[in-house]
DNA sequence: CCGGGTACCGAACGTCCATACGGTACTGCG
DNA sequence: CGCAGTACCGTATGGACGTTCGGTACCCGG
């Protein structure tokens, strides 16, 4: 064992993140930014699925020695996000294009731009603005070229428009439905006549909410 | 599925901060700003000279009453800093809710609130927001409650959606329709079969085009 | 003079939270 | 093959933190 360090310090060259650090990192980014703090340990396992805080810890030293972050010892959401090549403009959305497969929905890849919008316009406050391609829900007054507001979370309740990956991490693109929840299956339903209900067992094949939509912006008429 | 929230957009009622108060907020304002992260009581106590934590807590219990900040129960650092009223931030919209009989639009009267929305998401930028009442434009996507991006002028084609008071100065409340011209006759469309389009002489009837609607912001689904 | 608001103090309680320790599984590397 | 790094799990602990209760003192309008 090395000798005990006084402080933790970020390494003189930044070193790269792997994908899911760099999905762990979009993730508290778009945290701090919508509940005004930086997430706990506790919160970050919850989001992201994590059934232990320990998990969220691993990742945060990671991310530290990275020097993606840092963090106060023993402060509560003592964490401070430290500046990232894609500067994120305090009170902007990232605008969110075609999505790759496989690949998390905030990667700076998928960022076509900024918006000045503030985010609490919406409730749950947006993380980010998704363009809506296709028909599938003009029913509920989202239209083909719109910006959906999406507020991220991975849990949606019955009833709740969602932004969600089907199939898993290989998963092909993301897409806009209204989740309803029948017993264990689970149902992406289009508000539009002209598309069919999918019908997902979570057993066989994975469905990841990416978060649940919260309002619209249609920037022509 | 949770009840349908009623709009409110702007503070309940802008109440008077003591000296001390505004004290205090400046300080948790800059706090966060430095640190990245909302104070704990003990950390607004040291900061500010208190002996304990509930002197702080009995601030933000003050600073919570009169609309200043947000609290989240049961949350280490959970404040949330709320826009300071009745100060016009730069680049921000005015919402504008019902208009009365005669009166402009854009009037202080009619002004809800402000938004922080870049102009510029729209083309031509838009002036102010809008609150649509009435589904009579559903059919092209503006729903009631919506609220419509506004480009101020008193000019429009044929086909696009204005906003206009019917009956001149003391007309009654502005109305949102598409707008089409036969000859020298002007037609006020709704987007909704239910709603039979109203046909205008400008000779014996005033019609004030107030804008053109330049886009759309649903703050709900 | 009494009630209500402001501005503090001090003690105490319970739970939220950071963090340590140890374990499993997989991957890539030499 | 062993070794290191990543990505998780579960358990546990002590201190950080929110919050309550009760008290003192001052000011102000009725």
């Amino acid at each position: 064992m090395p000798p005990r360090r006084p402080f933790r310090l970020a390494p003189p060259e930044p070193v790269a993140l792997t994908a899911r650090q760099r999905q762990i990192l979009d993730w508290i980014r778009a945290y701090a930014a919508s509940a005004g703090m930086p997430p706990t340990r506790a919160e970050i396992a919850r989001g992201l699925g994590f059934s232990t805080p320990s998990s969220a810890e691993d990742h945060l030293r990671s991310l530290a020695r990275k020097g993606a972050i840092e963090i106060r010892p023993g402060t509560s959401r003592g964490l401070r996000l430290l500046e990232a090549p894609g500067v994120p403009v305090q009170g902007t959305l990232p605008l969110v294009g075609r999505v790759a497969a496989g690949s998390p929905i905030l990667a700076t890849g998928h960022i076509e731009g900024r918006w000045r919008v503030d985010p609490a316009l919406f409730s749950p406050a947006a993380d980010y603005l998704l363009r809506v391609r296709g028909d599938s829900m003009v029913d509920a007054g989202i239209r083909d070229g719109d910006l959906l507001a999406v507020h991220a979370t991975t849990e949606a309740r019955s009833g709740q428009i969602v932004v969600a990956r089907v199939g898993g991490a290989g998963g092909d693109e993301v897409t806009v439905k209204r989740l309803k929840r029948r017993g264990r299956a689970v149902l992406l339903v289009a508000e539009n006549p002209a598309y069919a209900p999918i019908e997902i067992d979570p057993a066989t094949r994975p469905l990841a909410i990416e978060g649940v939509g919260v309002g619209v912006i249609r920037t022509g008429l």
